[in-house]
Order: C-alpha cells, then structure tokens, then sequence
DNA sequence: CTGAAAGCGCTTACAG
DNA sequence: CTGAAAGCGCTTACAG
C-alpha cells in the first residue's frame, strides 16, 4: 500500500510545534513568529503535507464549492458560462460542482439536497424553468442567501439575479433591420413559458410598434429550442400571405435551423430575407451565412454570478442588496442580414 | 438565525436509540429490527435530517466525487460526455467536480491535489495534451488506480482510458468516399501532436493504400482544431494542382470552416467537393449543407468512463484490468458528399 | 506568539 | 440486534 498522506500532526512533529500552530501559519501566516514560519514553512515541504478539506470543511462547516444547476448537460450554450464561473470560484478557492435538473430530478435527490447536507455552500441555477414545487422549496429554504439565478430567472421569486439586457437586445435587432430598411419584420419566438423568451417577443413588439411599423399576426412565429421549430418556423414563413422582408429568431440556434431549412427550399438568406439570432454562439460565426446576432456576454455573467454569489455567501450580513445584475447585449453585424431586394 | 439543520444525535434522541443505530439504519438497514427502523425512520422525517457529507467524507475517508478535467470549459464538444459521466456518477452517490487544464495551471494548483487533498476520490481526463510534467505526476502519483483518461489519452503512458474508434472511423470515412465513385481523395489533419488525429491521419494513409488509391503529397492538410485552419485548408485545396473531388477532414469544426470557406469563393459542395467530417457534434446536422460524419457516441464514452473508473475506486484489488474500452463509431450520412461531378 | 483541548458530525470495530 | 467509545484531520476560542 502506498504509504498514507501527512496530516497536521506530522507537519507539527516534524517542525516541533503544535497543530494549532500548523494550521496558523497556513491560515493566518502573518500572526506567527518568522521563525516559526520558515519552520512550519520547511515541514510541509518535507512531510509533502497537503490539507484534508473532508477535515477543514467539516470544521468550518464549510463545502468549498458551489453548485451549478443546469436545465441539461448536452446542451452547449452555458460551457463558456461555466467558464466564467469557474474562474471566478477557483480563484477564491472554491470548487465546482456541476449537475442538471433532470438529473436531480431522476435520481430522486432534493436540489436543497446540496446545500443541507454540506456539499455545497451555494448554488447558481441557470434554469429558470424549475418546476414551482421547486422553486418554493428553495424559497421557504434556510438558506436563501445561498441560491443565484443566472442567464434564466423566476418571475415571481425574487432571487438575486443575473442576466443579460434582453430587451435592449430585442430592440437593437428590430433598430439594426430597421436602419437596413426592413419594414416588414417577422419575430420567431422560443418555448411558450420561456422567460427570456418573453421578455424578448416582448421587446420587440414594443419596438416595432415604437418605430411606427405594422406588425401583422402572421409575422409572429411561435417556436420552441428544438431544430424542428426552427424549420417549422420557416414553413411558416412561406406560407405567409405577406411575406416579411426579415426575420429575427430568439436565439441562434432557431434561426440557423430557420435558415437551413429555407435553403432546403431554394429560398436564400439575405438575398431572399434577412435573418438574425440572438446570443451569438461559437457557431454564429461559422454558420453559412455568418449569422448577425445579439452577443451575450456569457464569460462575463458567469464571472458576475460566481462573483455576486460568494459575496453573499462570505458576508451574508452585508445589506449589500443588489439582487441584479445587468449584462450588456451587442449587435454583431454578419451575413446574413441585408437591405431588402 | 434560521434553525441549524439537525444531526445524526437529533434523530437518535428523538428515536430513543444510539447514533450508531442511526448510522446503520441509514446505511444497512437490514442489519437492524424491523421496530427500530421504523422508529428511526419517523425520527428522521420529523426532524428532517440530512446527512452531513463533510463528516461522512472525513470518516470514511471518501470524498464521493470525481474530478473531471477538461482542455477548456469553453468548447462544447464535451457536453455530451459530461452528460454521460454525470449520470452514472450520480446513480451512484456521487459528485462531479470539473476543472479545465488551463484553469487548474493558471490558479497555480496542481492536478493531483484534487486527490491528494480529499476534494475526490478519482479523476476522467479529457485532455490528452497534458503538459509531460503533470503526466509524470500523475505515473508516479500514489493514486494512480483514481485516474482515467477518456477520448484522448497519453501516448506512453499506460492509464486506463476509454476511446473511440478511431482508426476504424477514419477507415469507414475513406470507404464512404470510395463507395461514392471518389479516387482523389484528401485529408484535413487536426493539431500536429495530438493523438486523436495522429491516429485518424495514419488509418486514413493506411486505408488510402488499402484501396490502392493515389495519394499525392498535397492531398494531406495540415490544419488544428482552430476556425482559420479551416480556412486555409479550403484555400489549400482551391490552390492545388489537382484538385481531389472529396475531402475527409479531421472534426467537424474543421469540416464546417472549410465548406464556409469554400462556399465564400463560389464552390459548392458536394457538387464541386464531397467534404465529411469526424464527431458528428450536435451542429452537424443542422449545417447547410448538412454534414456526413463519423459518429462517436459521446454519451457511451462518458458513461463507460465513469463506471470503470468507480469500479477501479470501490474495489482497487479486483484485479481487473481491462484498462481500456473501444467505443464503436458509425458513420453518418448527410448532404455534404455524393458522387463526383 | 503559542499550546492544550474541545469539537465539527459522522462510522465502525468491539463488546455484549 | 444494539450501545459506548474512539477517531477521521482539521480550526479556534481560551489561557498564558
């Protein structure tokens, strides 16, 4: 057997001072003599000691890790928000935890689970579509404090939250079509009950009204996330008596299946009709067309949350009542869009 | 204060029994009379006990979850295996931390600290591009049995991994284009040194010979996983002096770049170029065109990782060493090859 | 600046 | 089948 690893007790030994003492100068370097310092200092590096965090987890009551709540792992629009996150808690010396809602759900665990049975200090939740049971266990929970939204929210709950400008992006897209000298716009939507979703047919609406322009019923699309939306969506479109002279799609993933599927039909974006997504993916850039879209900072609001989190995690007193936290949007001109033919 | 969830004490005071009944209760039922479990049973309910992991952890000397370290949390290949391995780990009691290289390098911790330290009981590589440094750690780590590499792995160093088949894969990609009428037949390589493409190029050279096709030096690309690689192999095959009716590229990625490129300078494929990819990642399906693949099935290599690296952690002595699984691949049919013009 | 001692909440031989 | 007791490896008032 390979031999164990040290623990304090060797590392005290070894420098001839107590474990109370050890574990200062680890923690707290400067409340000990320099002496003692190098001494401890040296012993560590001999004994090859490494902290147990079962042992300092269990005495601090403390996990050291964050969970982060998925609505599903293969999905790969939150891996750069992972990063985010991840940066941000390996800094501060926290580790990731990562699981998703279907999982939770299936395997019979709480979600409250983690946080009540000491596995995790705190938990971003990038699923705002958790079904009400859950989300009202989370709000009679102890520990409140510990639960973030991020990217999808409750509407209702009112947990702190980050998110990125969704109607200012659902406006810059309507505005940038508009300025190309689209009149007639369509808006595909995502999933009924989606809140981003909403909050950006909302937007739009509101700006094609506030610019003035007719927006017919047909123009607005019902879709959900899955591809078959987005091709259904562009059957739609067809079909439509009047024809939009331009599209915009509530997320990329919509309007690059919008797109394929037109061009399965001899039909080509922009020459035929302009087409825009929202969140710009990794894979806008490369879609053919390009794909104009609104960017979404998605490094950025993981490194907010993960930030904004452990804020109240480490000081749960501090008033500091900023339950949300706005990430700006941008326009990002591609391809795909054109002045109307 | 909200009130302090209750322990393994609440739940024996309120049952009228020792701790250690309690213990077992929860985690051998069987070896305890049927009145005591009920009576615990109630107990647990009425003073909604959650068992604290920290302690457990520190008792029985477990950390109950796993490290999975990936190249870079921003690339959404591996959502899928994560997926995979989540679930298995899950079935079985078990956390899935993740960490990507660059992170763990840039934070200044090493890799092997996850398991020195307790934070996990055993780790899944996905990155096969590991600095020589930290794969001799790990060979001369005490915990080698905890460690795993899945879809990539070390050439010369002898973990466990689980892959796919990608010599085979490479050989069906080669066969399809034949099959098709195609006799000039080119390459796209990913990053010279990584392993998952050094095999790829080497089955696709092997096959080309099998079949007793030429195979001139230009019709071998060097490219990496980078969007501009595939850029330039585009511009590569447009340049050549003879040009191969059919391109295999090494990813997917490296395919869709390639076809943009080639589409941005008027070619078209397949009716100029048949080009297939490797992965069959999600988008694949919904290129234009949509792109012919081989398909590796992401979710099996996690969940077959997972399960070998927890029966290699629960049972260290049963000598079992199959220490590598080969996961099938098939090839995928789409709209991005056909026969030669 | 340092040490002795208690204790975080479990599990598990050991004894009965 | 059950309980008393030790102990996992830390941290932290408390006292000096």
């Amino acid at each position: 057997m390979a031999p164990k690893s040290s623990t304090l007790q060797d590392v005290a030994r070894v420098a001839g001072v107590s474990t109370a003492t050890v574990s200062r100068t680890l923690s707290n370097p400067n409340v000990v003599s320099e002496s003692t310092r190098t001494r401890v200092s040296e012993a560590v590096k001999t004994t090859g000691y490494r902290i147990n965090r079962a042992a300092r987890n269990l005495r601090t009551q403390r996990a050291h890790s964050v969970l982060v709540l998925l609505p599903d792992l293969a999905n790969p629009f939150f891996s750069e928000i992972l990063e985010g996150i991840s940066r941000e808690l390996s800094h501060r010396g926290y580790s990731m935890l990562i699981a998703s809602t279907k999982q939770v759900h299936d395997s019979g665990e709480r979600l409250l689970d983690y946080l009540d049975d000491a596995r995790a200090d705190g938990m971003i939740i990038l699923d705002g579509g958790l079904d009400p049971d859950v989300v009202s266990m989370l709000e009679n929970a102890r520990q409140t404090k510990r639960i973030l939204f991020a990217c999808e929210w409750v509407e209702g709950a009112d947990f702190p939250t980050v998110r990125c400008e969704n109607r200012q992006g659902a406006r810059e897209a309507v505005n940038h079509l508009y300025s190309l000298g689209h009149r007639k716009i369509a808006h595909v939507t995502g999933p009924e009950g989606n809140v981003l979703m909403h909050t950006r047919k909302d937007a739009f609406v509101a700006q094609i009204s506030e610019l003035g322009l007719e927006l017919k019923p047909e123009w607005i699309i019902a879709g959900d996330f899955s591809i078959s939306a987005g091709c259904a969506a562009a059957q739609a479109w067809i079909a439509m008596e009047d024809r939009s002279t331009a599209v915009f799609c509530a997320s990329d993933q919509l309007a690059m299946a919008f797109i394929a599927e037109l061009s399965r039909h001899g039909f080509r974006v922009p020459e035929d009709v302009s087409v825009m997504g929202f969140d710009d993916i990794d894979f806008a850039e490369q879609f053919i067309p390009a794909l104009t879209s609104i960017r979404q900072d998605r490094l950025l609001i993981g490194e907010t949350a993960a930030n904004m989190l452990m804020g109240r995690i480490e000081s749960p007193n501090t008033g500091g009542d900023e339950p949300i936290a706005i990430i700006p949007v941008s326009l990002v001109v591609r391809e795909s869009t054109a002045a109307p033919g």
